[in-house]
DNA sequence: TATGAATACCTAAATAAATTAGGTATAGTG
DNA sequence: CACTATACCTAATTTATTTAGGTATTCATA
């Protein structure tokens, strides 16, 4: 997440939706695919994607999977029962906001 | 704006874009306005618009024309040229958000 | 073979952008 | 005459992020 960003308080559906699609992702993982996907225009960084997989699994729509890779451990992530129920509503949302900016953008000139 | 908002970080871009296409208009009626466009869905505080209005101003895309109804003042806003030039970086950074999110909601399954 | 980059986790202080909760005052409505 | 709408404003708090660290393993390369 990069300049003076407008993806503020998008970060937590973004995650949301991805795991609803990847099925189970793990932190750095995340970071890497969302700059891939987005081609470099959105780079979340680990100071404020940690914090937030740790509050939605306290929160209990994540839970955790953790493997071991090697010497090092690795914290994959699922949506829980609640949290794929959660997930529609985080979608919607976006979905809303698209639809939201575009009145701005394309202005009704009735 | 509401709820736990994903309009943070919007109101700059979005009040430019008003700007851009009302030509002017003053910080009660941009709070209407934006209430009757969005049907609702976004509710842009007082608290939040005043400050942002007048760092814009300070910042120089903003100037102020001041008229006076009955005893009351009013205080309308209207992009100056630089702020013209900005505007369409506004509307650029918005459409480029509304493409990023697209990228999750729609994904390639390639 | 050691040095640096990449992988992989993490936290705490500072900053940014909003909300919440006030304030003042005039104009219109029931 | 009281209440709502119009119209401006600010300060303290909250929320979400950045910045700037930290630890440790694995891999490539000079």
């Amino acid at each position: 997440m990069n300049k003076s960003s407008l993806y503020k308080g998008l970060l937590e559906p973004i995650i949301i939706q991805l795991l609803n699609t990847n099925g189970k992702m793990y932190g750095y993982e995340i970071t890497q695919r969302v700059k891939e996907i987005t081609a470099g225009e959105l780079l979340i960084t680990e100071g404020a994607l940690y914090p937030l997989l740790h509050k939605l699994e306290a929160e209990g729509l994540l839970e955790v999977e953790i493997e071991n890779i090697g010497n090092r451990i690795r914290k994959y992530y699922l949506l829980t029962k609640n949290g794929k129920k959660h997930s529609s509503l985080a979608i919607d949302e976006m979905k809303k906001l698209i639809t939201t900016l575009s009145l701005f953008l394309n202005p009704k000139t009735v």
